[in-house]
DNA sequence: ACGTGAATTGACTTTTACGTAAACGCCATG
DNA sequence: CATGGCGTTTACGTAAAAGTCAATTCACGT
């Protein structure tokens, strides 16, 4: 496990530009290390970005992200705040239950949709 | 089935504004027929608006939600065409596998970190 | 005929998530 | 030593997806 890692690496592994990662900076999302005044990730940030990707893919906006993320880190010491902790991971399983009802209408249409073309291929004679 | 909709039957159905749905209609994924300038949606409108909305909760643009949408179409009648949009379908197909592991994968994380809050509040001595 | 509520259009505004440009520091290499 | 490459900050710009507001315009019930 490397121990830090530039932010052009960074970029270039995840596909991103060096604004989009000061971005998630100054959003709070990764708190890269200074030498100096250039940023030194480590793999905690690395992970961090992995997940705040994710979350992009699913749609979600930097907010929700910020939500998801404060999720994965340690339990909070007291009763009241890990309650309210668990109310809302179980409130973000539900939405991504959702996310995961509307995926799979949505793989179950595509798939008629290519039952359709494929169908038509065959009435006009194609070799499949 | 209904034969007509109003719009704010429908904002009402789905919350969501009356703007919105003009967007939508702007921009061509729904398309109500008029009675002197009132629109009157039809089941097969309703329906789109329900696709769209899918869509818009899995993080699609409106540009991604308008291909989704030709895909769900008669397929058209041209070998290529066919070919194409088959290519299409699988495609997308494949944005929507990736959703699918990234949201396993956000699922699996808020699992764990619900387990350690649950953990957390035992060795606190909570009744739960 | 008249007021009331629902719908429409059009213009302007807002928010999010970055893009882009300018201007500069640091340093290794030819 | 200057050139390229990587890094920084600050500031302004922008596209997408609506929200908001103003000014009408119907449709109707009385």
């Amino acid at each position: 496990m490397r121990e830090y890692y530039s932010i052009t690496e960074l970029t270039r592994e995840f596909d991103i530009s060096t604004r989009t990662l000061r971005f998630y900076e100054d959003e709070g999302l990764v708190q890269p290390v200074r030498r100096g005044r250039t940023r030194l990730f480590r793999p905690t940030d690395r992970h961090l970005i992995r997940q705040i990707l994710r979350g992009r893919r699913l749609g979600f906006s930097i907010n929700e992200i910020r939500e998801i993320i404060q999720m994965y880190k340690e339990p909070p010491g007291e009763v009241g705040q890990l309650k309210l902790m668990i109310k809302r991971i179980e409130e973000k399983r539900g939405e991504l239950r959702q996310k995961r009802r509307d995926l799979e209408e949505t793989l179950a249409e595509l798939d008629h949709a290519e039952e359709s073309c494929v169908e038509r291929l065959v009435e006009l004679g194609v070799n499949t």
